[in-house]
DNA sequence: TGCCCTATCTTGACTTCATCAAAATAGGGA
DNA sequence: TCCCTATTTTGATGAAGTCAAGATAGGGCA
């Protein structure tokens, strides 16, 4: 199904805005509002930055679009949406990287004891080192305890 | 081992700020920048914010401290870094609680390669509705679609 | 097709969370 | 006890995101 009619469904007006938003992550998944602004700006140059953050918010409420926030990081977005996955956070160079559930589907984890919480959702939020930032490490590195893990994120 | 003696260990001086971070969180984790400075006023009026930050930074780099951020609010801190546990949150009036790690220890979930990433710590949050907020809604609920998700967290 | 209603967008001010920098203070080893 | 420097304080600054009011433009209907 497009977007438009998506949009439709869900009683929402189609403008040039959500689409863009949409069409954007569509290409490029794990964006913050900022690089949404940017990225749609390139063909819609007047969007304004409250307007990213309405579309973003709206379409996340309604479950068009996925949010996660990777610590000491700004909210990242996505289109997918329906099937249960994760995300992997490189501590060194900030990349992301999509992991498919592990255990199937749902919550993908069923929490022993909740305290009589009814789980709805679970976010998983891998942190490590990707290959390249390893490779790099291992170049550079005299035997210190490791890549410093606080660096900013690309 | 007391706060005292870690923070020797570690290097570190031990400062009255610190110690008092430490024994606050001891009684109320979960707790925000925030919280830990009022908190820590009682005992301590004078502390400034940016030594909350500092201690909080601080220890947590040096793992005496963990840090994790649920969806839309601030980071919140605890002292518990030994066990590998997970967190909930209750949507609907934020309430957090511990829950233990489900399979065993370690990451506690095994996607051990992920595209070259090598894993090394799990984070996850569940979000759900707690028991108490269950009540309440079905008390109000004349029908409705459920909980709206996206109210403030207390 | 054209009109009108209102959802959506824009502009601009403002909050909250957090970091940076420089001067003042206070651990703790000698 | 003295002195060095790790920490703390003070004050400014930055990033991410929300709030509110007026302008714009989808899209249902005549």
């Amino acid at each position: 199904m497009d977007h438009t009619e998506r949009l439709h469904e869900l009683g929402l007006r189609v403008t040039r805005q959500r689409l863009a938003v949409l069409r954007f992550l569509e290409t490029t998944p794990h964006s913050s509002a900022d690089t949404v602004a940017s990225g749609v700006r390139d063909e819609l140059p007047e969007v304004s930055m409250q307007s990213v953050y309405n579309v973003l918010n709206d379409l996340t409420a309604l479950g068009m679009l996925r949010r996660f926030t990777p610590p000491g990081s700004a909210a990242l977005h996505e289109t997918r949406v329906d099937d249960n996955h994760h995300h992997a956070v490189c501590m060194t160079c900030g990349r992301i990287e999509d992991v498919e559930c592990a255990v199937g589907h749902a919550p993908c984890l069923s929490p022993s004891d909740t305290h009589g919480m009814n789980i709805q959702i679970a976010d998983v939020v891998y942190q490590g080192v990707c290959a390249s930032c390893r490779e790099s490490a291992h170049a550079t590195e005299g035997g210190a305890s490791g890549a410093q893990p606080r660096e900013s994120v690309a």
